[in-house]
DNA sequence: GGGCAGGTTTGATCTGCATCAAGGCCCGTT
DNA sequence: AACGGGCCTTGATGCAGATCAAACCTGCCC
């Protein structure tokens, strides 16, 4: 919803998301320590390719022929075992790296979970200019050693919280994300956008769709959250929720 | 203390440690690209440390003064809540890195599990040498990317195994480590050092120590492993190993 | 309107792992 | 040899979250 109004901006004002000197994620995704000369070598190589909620974009153990950079809008990298169970293992939001290079084929499944814009490089090419520009290769290590930091806070999420924890974790990061973004000083309570569905939830939290509703109820029931849909919340007291979440005060990041 | 009456002794004698063309993890290690030239100019940043199982090495928050090499033994990465409950995030083996190229601080705790030597560097000259060096720090990303891909497998561990799958799946780890460690070809049963305490393990699967001791003692009832001690163990068939951990027959890679 | 499908909530029951509690083994110290 | 402290194993019991099951809500199509 959020990032469908995003590309209604762009649209209105008439920004070329083709220009690289105008992309809204420039400064932050792969190519953000390029210079101009560089810039260019990418723009001659890239070409956009948008998804629909629900696409598949590669499935585990598909060769990948691309990289891309996530534009606008949500994709999901996740695990799938034979017998069904799934886990997701990444939320990949604008500026976010898609794809490995050095590596043949894909290891996780890679889902649009919204309208989704790509902004993709053949893997080759790319590779090839990887060792040529060290810009890139920089800006790929930090964005990576990122990545890796981020994964193992989920893992102490995953090994350790219990339910409630673990859906108050969420429903704060969603919250913090989402009061980053709307500038205007913080309303209160906070209006969030939960944006996935309970299956989604239960994936990424290691639990049932079950649980997740439960734990909701009662979040809600304790007045930690309030409910107007069952995809939005208010939050009347965010350093509640956190506390609920289980960081210690001095605030472990999430991001 | 030890350690430290070493080093003293290796400065007052000007005595080299070792020679990098030697080093066990010279083909494995950050530095597996270099050339020899390169390989000299580590020759000189480098320093030897070693710790007695349990030291700390760094705690979270801690300013990072080191980026090192792990060349025997093995260390942990983790992560502790206020009220006790732990999470490992990494087991740090033989050729794996420590530290964060572009990070002032720890946001880890690190802390040797058995008698361990790094292979250390400061970390500022070690950050302007990655920016000259391109065999190192092609290298460097290569080990991330691999090291994200391994948090993830993680992650689906943490989230959706059974007990005794977490179990089959960190014994197939260390196993797959050690084969690929030692050239000649497979002896079967393949012995398998453990390297870490049941505590350590509970904290690495989001276990407790009874139901790791439990679990273990199953897998050996059932067949899948033989324990020669408490430390040590004979993987009579690694297929059967994986199959217990819940990989799917196309073999999902661990490393 | 009625019917139907997908997502969500709630209730009842079950179970895998945690918790609580002993006891065993190994090794170093006295 | 006796003792004590780590570490590990095993047994008994409890409980958080999974599983099974039903009902509800909302939007959509006929």
């Amino acid at each position: 919803m959020i990032q469908i109004k995003m590309e209604v901006v762009l649209l209105a004002k008439g920004i070329k998301p083709e220009d690289c000197g105008d992309c809204p994620i420039r400064h932050r995704a792969v190519c953000a320590y390029c210079e101009s000369a560089e810039l260019d070598t990418l723009e001659r190589m890239k070409s956009y390719k948008t998804y629909e909620p629900g696409d598949p974009i590669l499935w585990a153990g598909d060769p990948m022929r691309f990289v891309a950079s996530v534009i606008s809008g949500a994709a999901v990298l996740s695990q799938t075992m034979e017998d069904g169970r799934r886990q997701m293992v990444g939320l990949l939001l604008p500026s976010d790296f898609i794809g490995r290079p050095g590596r043949e084929t894909a290891n996780f499944d890679v889902t649009a979970a919204t309208k989704l814009t790509l902004c993709r490089f053949e893997r080759l090419p790319f590779e090839k200019l990887l060792k040529t520009t060290p810009s890139i290769s920089r800006r790929l290590l930090d964005m990576t050693l990122d990545e890796l930091d981020s994964a193992r806070q989920w893992m102490l999420l995953l090994g350790r919280k219990t339910a409630r924890e673990k859906l108050a974790s969420l429903l704060a990061f969603l919250a913090q994300r989402q009061t980053q973004m709307s500038p205007e000083g913080e309303r209160n309570p906070v209006p969030v956008d939960l944006y996935i569905s309970r299956e989604a939830m239960a994936d990424y939290l290691g639990l049932t769709i079950e649980t997740v509703s439960r734990q909701i109820s009662a979040l809600r029931k304790d007045g930690v959250i309030e409910l107007t849909d069952s995809r939005h919340m208010l939050v009347p007291d965010l350093a509640l929720l956190l506390d609920e979440a289980g960081y210690d005060s001095d605030g472990g990041m999430m991001d």
